[in-house]
DNA sequence: TCTGTTAGATTGTGGAACGATTCAACAGAT
DNA sequence: ATCTGTTGAATCGTTCCACAATCTAACAGA
């Protein structure tokens, strides 16, 4: 027998299947927000535009109705869900959940998210008026590298689905951030207590980033309600 | 105009899709344990039995897969996934996440689980030699009935995908169960400092609980890949 | 014993068809 | 004038059929 033979360092090969392609040019045009919020997706429009059977791009919302990125109203085909300030609150109650005990889990192990730390670099080397998606997407991968340094595929995986969500709602509101600088600063300081092993502190900093993050996205939803209002009277 | 009108409180109809049957179908036949883990779900077969188009029940496992219940093979179809110990690990890390997050809030919030309460009764009613199943749903209840105690849609969306993927870890294990007095009387423990507003004390018997459980089951895996390595020798 | 080769089964995908449902426009009735 | 049906176009949900690509096992030959 061979079975001693050595993994050979070849590519695992990942031949991407018609509806998995779908799903993810699908995901990424929600997710930059090239798909308005309640826009209906008809199929016979998307399956043609995309080259691809009607049934393979049914089968493609399908995946991304699962990962809460489309809704499917009966008879009525699918859309972009439009997410209330209700919504932004309970997606950050999940987001809680997953990542104050995924920062307990790593503190516990002693693992060190380096991948954390080089998002945390990566965001103090931008500039002060870095447009607001330049700063989404280090933060984003600080936070899904803590989780991933937890070791729990169940964990990232809710984790990676909820994570959608999110950045559908910071799509949604583009939200105002801080200078990067200091975004930098505060992350830099979540790690802190993870890398010195002080569970207690880095679940109640995590804890309480996270409770101010939503208290932003929330108040910036009642501004724009009420200009929404403006709008309409 | 008529708006003040009160809700008719006439039950909502809810003609249920084709796939959306068919997905309850076959998750009820899974998590019954009539598949056997590792059996491969052929299509024709399938449609054919179920009385439906291929491309439906495609759609229904597309369903399935997104909830954990089935795995896709590339070019092999679908089949019912086998659970390691390692995985049962992982699942109740993902559970911990939720539950001692959901007592968190339930507790903080003031709210007495009812459903909760009446979980433990039915427990308590349960006679010596109940067999394990007739425990496990009551269990399964009790827990829910915290998550939804929490009022988080998507905590419970999350949990509700993961308590699917317990059941079939469980039905592949068939756990040999404590009394159901004592099971009644943990869990009746479990509750008290929920309702009397004992945060720390509430998540802390929440993560003890959990403990002893995937403790149980991952040495129940040990029993089980011993005797398996048995019938191989 | 190892290596093609071949045939059958199964999956992945496309395409046509058709009833059912939705929606808007419009006509008729109270 | 408001409400109620009707009609028709657009779209969805589902089925059936076709076919290339892939997998699987059996078999023949070196």
């Amino acid at each position: 027998m061979t079975e001693s033979n050595e993994q050979n360092p070849i590519e695992r090969i990942t031949p991407v299947s018609t509806v998995e392609a779908t799903a993810n040019a699908l995901r990424e045009l929600i997710l930059d927000g090239n798909l308005e919020p309640g826009t209906r997706l008809r199929e016979h429009e998307f399956a043609e535009r995309l080259g691809i059977a009607r049934h393979s791009f049914r089968a493609a919302t399908q995946i991304l109705i699962g990962e809460g990125l489309l809704r499917r109203e009966p008879n009525r085909g699918v859309e972009v869900p439009i997410l209330s300030a209700a919504d932004v609150a309970d997606i950050y109650k999940l987001r809680a959940a997953l990542e104050v005990e995924a920062v307990r889990l790593v503190t516990e192990a002693g693992v060190v998210p380096v991948a954390a730390q080089r998002a945390v670099t990566e965001l103090s080397a931008l500039g002060e008026n870095a447009p607001w998606r330049d700063v989404v997407w280090p933060d984003q991968r600080f936070h899904m590298a803590i989780i991933e340094a937890s070791g729990s595929e169940r964990l990232k995986r809710a984790y990676t689905d909820l994570q959608s969500e999110i950045v559908l709602c910071l799509a949604q509101l583009r939200p105002a951030y801080d200078q990067p600088a200091e975004v930098a600063a505060e992350h830099e300081e979540l790690l802190e207590p993870i890398v010195s092993g002080d569970v207690a502190a880095a679940q109640r900093l995590m804890r309480a980033h996270l409770d101010e993050a939503v208290e932003n996205l929330v108040e910036l939803y009642g501004e724009r309600s009420e200009s929404a209002e403006d709008g309409q009277a």
